[in-house]
DNA sequence: TACGGCCGAAGTGCATGCAATACTGTGCGG
DNA sequence: CCGCACAGTATTGCATGCACTTCGGCCGTA
């Protein structure tokens, strides 16, 4: 059992705060104000704040602490298709046959999925476990980090604008076919389908910002 | 002109100690130690550390304070292909006509290599500034904030093994002929050459190790 | 009005202090 | 001889303290 770390416990929910906006992009964080809200010292504050901007979260700008970077269309013009091509990595990096014992998984999720959309939930949550657990299999640590460090950055303009029921069904079929391509298995087909799907996603923000 | 913080003078040093193994692999990290001997109190230093340990060149173990990871020959085979997609991503993403402006540059550090392997000098300084500058027309800064998260990992393997004459040779020449693909230009190949370049020192490393 | 310099308040960056946890070595029991 | 418990030390994790920088408002001047 790991001792959970205040900073870490912290950093958990800065990035929280910054993706769902409670902390407003563009602005400067107040170490001592967001310290005495959050019930503790800066100290663990800071070190969690750092490790964020060295996640690309924030910003650290010397003598003035810590920056909400602001909200950049073209920001997201790349972020999309780096995390497209690092989970495609990710998935031609994994073994088929691991990968074809996930497809029961992947699709309960995606049935949950649909019912959540019926219900009009939320479907950022269930769509970061099926991605999180297609990419289970992958067996580079390293690159399963930097696919942890850069969604993030990503979330924060998906839950902008998420919430169009179109594309909604539109990727929930897609990530059928991509359960589909894994159980044949043609990892290839698979790969570039996830890649489709994170593009068509960035394409259909960019159609409404 | 951008005042430098105390934290990432350390970051930087430590970064320097652990590559060139004054900071020993499979070692904590005594901050009491550390900061009298770099001559700063805990604090700037536990937030270099923390910084270091978010990149992956450190880990966290709570309670236990920082780690240097051990060398692993699994991890390095994992290392080399990871950094060599992500710099093919990288040269792929840039401006065919902006990087074929820099073939003379890339030549340029491409010969001074070759005069310092017959004074047998240090190689992996110009190597690194060659990639550097093939990587700095690509116009997306979070693949490039990742590359450089990322070789510094690498660079822990590469700098215990490297000092091959026969390998440094072969290499020379295939940036050479990654410089020419570009010029053509020829971005396919020029990543495809790339791409081998890492694999094939990579392959070098196996052998010996 | 627009601009620039000064002054007080606010805030960061670093140093220090303190309590809780983890390590080390010793002695005892099996 | 080996394993375990225990006491003392060392070390981390977090809190607090302090100095320097930055920010914001006021004034004076052009």
């Amino acid at each position: 059992m790991t001792r959970n770390l205040l900073r870490r416990d912290l950093a958990e929910e800065i990035t929280a705060r910054v993706l769902d906006g409670r902390i407003a992009a563009d602005s400067r964080i107040n170490e001592v104000h967001l310290a005495r809200e959050l019930g503790v010292s800066r100290t663990p504050l800071r070190e969690a704040l750092i490790g964020l901007a060295d996640r690309g979260l924030l910003v650290s700008a010397p003598g003035r602490g810590f920056l909400v970077p602001p909200f950049d269309p073209e920001e997201a013009r790349r972020l999309y298709p780096l995390v497209a091509e690092l989970e495609s990595l990710a998935l031609r990096w994994s073994s088929p046959q691991d990968l074809a014992g996930l497809t029961g998984g992947l699709d309960r999720i995606t049935a949950e999925m649909a019912a959540e959309l019926d219900r009009q939930g939320d479907l950022s949550t269930l769509d970061d476990r099926w991605h999180t657990l297609l990419l289970s299999r992958c067996t580079n640590p390293h690159l399963l980090r930097l696919i942890e460090q850069t969604k993030p950055l990503l979330k924060r303009y998906d839950a902008r604008y998420f919430g169009g029921v179109e594309r909604s069904r539109e990727s929930i079929d897609e990530h059928l076919r991509i359960a589909e391509a894994i159980r044949v298995p043609d990892l290839a087909t698979a790969a570039e389908l996830l890649v489709r799907n994170w593009v068509k996603t960035l394409a259909y923000l960019d159609d409404m910002g």
